[in-house]
DNA sequence: TGGTAATAGCACCAAGACGGTCCGATTCAC
DNA sequence: GTGAATCGGACCGTCTTGGTGCTATTACCA
C-alpha cells in the first residue's frame, strides 16, 4: 500500500511554495531548484490548479501560488488533488457500478466507510506546516540548491 | 486513494473463513459460495498462505483454514499480505534506491514515518471480527447463498 | 495400491493506470 | 502591437495490476 510517486513530488512542490513571498514561481524554476523533471512538475501544478490548492497567473512573470496558508493545507487534500478522494474500497466511491458483484447484499460497506475515515482522518492531521520545518534544515528558507546540474 | 480489488476480496475471504468450523475450506467452495472468480480466489488464498494468515491443508478433503482467531487478523494484516507493508512513500520501503533523486538530502522522511505510522495505526484498529456481524447478516452463519448459478 | 480431489507453483496475457512528452492557447511585458 | 514567456489540454510509451491456465505434488479413500 502505497501512494504514488506525483503525489509524493506534490507534496515537495507546495512545501516549496509554502516559503514564497506572494511571487509567483514559474513551473521552470521549481523544476530546476527542485530537480525535479519540468513536465512532471508542470503536470502536477496544473492537478493542483485544479483541486484549487494554488492559483496560477498566466503571461509573463506569471507562475503559481498557494490559494491557502501551509496549515490550511493537509496531506489529504493533496493526496485527494492528486489520486483522487479517499475510497479504499470500489463501493465507497461515486463510481460504484457492478464492481463487487455481491456488494448489493454484501453488508461490509458499512465497516469499510469507518475504516476509510479513520485513514482519511490520519491524512487530514498533518498540514504542509507540519512537513515544512525539517525541509528548512535542509533547503534553507527560500533559496535552495539552485545548481545547474 | 484506493487499495487493490484483490484485498476486498482477501477481507471478504478471510471474514468467510472466520465461521469455519475448523473444516478445511477449499478454493472452489469458497469461489461458489462467495461468487468470486476461481482462479482468483486461489490465488489470494495462496497469497494468505505465504503471509501465515491462513493455513493450507493438500490433498482429498483439503482446503484453508485461518491460523488464528478473527480478532487477532486486522485489515492491516491483509493489506500487507495482498500489497505489501504500508509504506506511504517510496523512502519508507526497503527498497529504498534512488527513486526520489533528492532523498540523501531531503529531510521530509521524518514526517512521512508519522504519517505512516498513523494511518498503520487506523488500519490495524480494525480486526475480521469487527467486519463479521454486518456479514452474518447477511450471509447467514455457515450456510450462505450457496446458489449453483 | 491405484484413483481422485485438492493445493503449490510457475509462466502467460490483457487492461488500465502511471509517468512523461509534446504542442497550442493565453496573457503580460515592453 | 509585437514578442516572449507562461499555462492549458491532448497525446503516447511503459509498467504494474488483475485475471487465467497448466502441470506437479500431496493426501485421502476405495
Amino acid at each position: 500500500m502505497k501512494l504514488s510517486r506525483l503525489t509524493d513530488y506534490a507534496v515537495i512542490l507546495l512545501t516549496k511554495l509554502s516559503f514564497g513571498d506572494g511571487e509567483p514561481a514559474s513551473a521552470a524554476r521549481l523544476s530546476e531548484e527542485l530537480m525535479l523533471p519540468q513536465p512532471t512538475v508542470s503536470k502536477l501544478l496544473k492537478m493542483l490548479t485544479k483541486a484549487e490548492l494554488v492559483s496560477s497567473q498566466r503571461g509573463a512573470t506569471g507562475g503559481y501560488v498557494l490559494t491557502r496558508k501551509a496549515d490550511a493545507i493537509s496531506i489529504g487534500d493533496v493526496i485527494a488533488a492528486i489520486e483522487g478522494p479517499v475510497a479504499l474500497t470500489a463501493c465507497i466511491d461515486d463510481s460504484e457500478e457492478d464492481v463487487c458483484g455481491v456488494q448489493s447484499f454484501c453488508g461490509m460497506r458499512g465497516n469499510w466507510v469507518l475504516v476509510n475515515a479513520a485513514v482519511s482522518d490520519a491524512l487530514n492531521k498533518v498540514t504542509l506546516s507540519d512537513m515544512a520545518p525539517a525541509w528548512m534544515n535542509m533547503f534553507g528558507p527560500v533559496e535552495p540548491v539552485s545548481e545547474k546540474a
